[in-house]
DNA sequence: CGGAATCCTCTTCGATACTG
DNA sequence: CAGTATCGAAGAGGATTCCG
């Protein structure tokens, strides 16, 4: 099933087998906000290739990290969605995706460019930080990408979609989104379309801040 | 440079253009234990290739990552170290051992073992877990191979070679390494070689405690 | 001898076309 | 919509050779 392992009884040359192929972390990283189709997969992973997707997702199955199941009826489709060997990979890829922002510079210039990827970091962001207070939520729909944050003691949370109710309500698109994370923007300095308290989303964005292309915030673990 | 980027403006996208090409992070794993020659960067990653090796070093020394530098007289030899951005993969790698060490099967079955890739996972693991009390020295020296932990509260780490003072000193083959490192085997319960306070090398191993193989520990940020 | 560059074969990737 | 089949191009792996 592997053809290409390391070879090396190392708890890292194992992962590396499980999930160090191209596109494998990216797929988990789509998977992180939720059940995903075949089709959406493909569209949120462009340059995939339909057989490297099949092929990678039917290896992520048989090594216990994702698993197909049928949403219910009346949906009744097939989707793919992270088995909790799966699930305990976010604190990794949250880590990783905040590594690599900080060598990451300015420009997409040619890059696809995703809210979701960026709210991704956001919440690796605010677990290191930490949310002290009432749970709070936070709905935005940047570029008709909608999503929200769970702000909660026990851990920050994302999904896509809508939340049955939100604290907050922010629409802009990803260039002012991208603005507030890094705190560039703040929600008071723009003229925004903010729905709830200024301050909440404030203290939220101020958890949640990214730091994209700098030097070196001090890392724990 | 990385003819096979994934062209995405994601810190995780961007971490593994950086990362993510077969052998690189088992390089920075290597260099983790101190800096290294190419030599032995060779002989370290069984299967490499010599020109895959040279590739990769390259790259790693573009993105910052990994730097040459010069041994001080009298050795003066040329060797590969972790640049500032490359020790802090060190948590992520760590975290990537754990995770991957709990999905291996306990059977090496040809696979190469070494008692640096245990002692790598054994950090991580301590590190999770937290030392509490006097910084503390263990020097263990596994089937030759001789490395050393230094448990402290701010921080456990792991170097190759042999301390200049150490708590204690464990000498044993690997096999019985990994039953103590697992827990399987107690330093009381067995005739080892053991200078130094049994007492404090139990502590530690209880800190360190490695679970290989087994359905899943809680794995907090 | 340590530190690579070269060559050659095999596997994997990525894009397109095709099928249940 | 959800995949499978096919094929040229790029990457991996091994041996050998070159350079200092």
């Amino acid at each position: 099933m592997t053809p290409r392992a390391y070879g090396q009884f190392c708890g890292l040359a194992h992962a590396l087998d499980l999930l160090g192929e191209r596109w494998t972390l990216l797929i988990v990283r789509e998977l992180i906000l939720g059940p995903r189709r075949y089709g959406e997969l493909l569209a949120a992973l462009p340059g995939i290739g339909t057989n490297l997707l099949a092929d990678r997702l039917k290896a992520l199955e048989a090594n216990g990290i994702v698993q197909r199941s049928t949403l219910p009826p009346p949906a009744s489709v097939a989707v793919y969605e992270l088995t909790e060997s799966g699930e305990e990979l976010l604190p990794l890829v949250g880590g990783l995706a905040l590594w690599g922002l900080r060598l990451l510079d300015e420009q997409p210039e040619g890059e696809t460019a995703r809210a979701s990827w960026m709210a991704l970091c956001m919440m690796a962001a605010g677990r290191r930080r930490g949310w002290r207070g009432a749970e709070t939520t936070i709905a935005v729909t940047v570029d008709g990408e909608r999503l929200w944050f769970c702000l909660a003691e026990d851990g920050i949370t994302i999904s896509e979609g809508q939340p049955r109710d939100a604290d907050v309500r922010l629409t802009c698109d990803r260039r002012t989104f991208l603005a507030l994370a890094t705190g560039e923007l703040t929600p008071d300095d723009a003229r925004l379309e903010i729905e709830g308290s200024r301050r909440t989303l404030q203290r939220a964005l101020t958890v949640m801040r990214l730091t994209i292309g700098e030097p070196a915030m001090h890392l724990s673990l």
